[in-house]
DNA sequence: CTTGACTCTGGAGCTAACTCAAGGGTCTAT
DNA sequence: ATAGACCCTTGAGTTAGCTCCAGAGTCAAG
């Protein structure tokens, strides 16, 4: 039969952060307070592993605790709209996030081809391009004035 | 005419960061060390803004300044070599996180939706659906031993 | 009822990436 | 030559997100 309560050991390992993470994070609230054991030990339901998990998620794409934090709504009407606006925000955040990712991407590739290309050409003898990173962008305009304007 | 030498106040301001961030990169060797003037002021070329600016943006898509402090190169071949498979499995990386994103992001607007259709549906009696997030996700597999296999 | 693995709390310590402060020079416009 | 904006170094402080520790209690197996 399917286990329903988890000790903290056991939501850590399944997924995959210390105990002492998950502590922390109902420290912080973005894990409800578990209910205890009569001696004191934390017990989690399933779900608890399925919102570190998304923590986590969250975490490797960029977001802050915080953030995460105001997106793990509890409330009511006034709660939702806040949460929908937030993730509206999240969303074009993300779209503008994969877009900048598109273009670095674009220039290591860039790097990489002249890095290729130098070794091809010079072997052993090959200065590696990439010091003089971000040659072709264009740069250093308005900076004209050392008093700069306010 | 085009100014070709700039002091660390100018290449903080003009590419966005602090002047103690800019000495901050110089001593992590982020930046090369800026020759200085009689007086002891750093004086940078314009590459020096360019670089900042890189680092901002390999800042932003997560790169630690250690990372990209792999990335800026300043050797010979066997450089070359070590930055050209840096550069491929950041790449690599770079692909894997875009994945993940845009896995993200339809998880977001899928809550998104949800959220929107309960305030539809409840109006102000709504109640954020958000709460049970990753609700459709297989979790909590092999999750049985509670003395983990090693 | 003992043992060994696990858990508790509270608080200190750690890393990254800065930021701030003190005390003192430099530069340039007037 | 002096004011005010800028710069120097050294070193301490800050924030996020944990991690580690001590000292003590709990739990399941044998």
């Amino acid at each position: 039969m399917e286990q329903t309560e988890f000790r903290i050991g056991e939501v850590a390992t399944s997924s995959g952060v210390s105990v002492d993470a998950v502590r922390y994070y109902e420290r912080l609230k973005l894990l409800p307070r578990a209910r205890r054991t009569s001696g004191n030990f934390r017990l989690f339901g399933p779900e608890a592993i399925e919102r570190v998990q998304f923590i986590k998620q969250a975490q490797e794409l960029g977001l802050t605790l915080d953030e995460i934090q105001g997106l793990l709504a509890t409330g009511g009407a006034e709660e939702c709209r806040r949460v929908r606006d937030l993730l509206n925000k999240k969303i074009e955040h993300l779209d503008d996030k994969m877009k900048a990712m598109r273009n670095f991407r674009r220039m290591l590739a860039r790097h990489l081809l002249e890095c290729e290309r130098e070794l091809e050409a010079h072997g052993d003898a090959a200065c590696c391009p990439v010091v003089a990173v971000g040659k072709d962008r264009r740069v250093s305009s308005q900076v004209r004035s050392k008093t700069a304007d306010e």
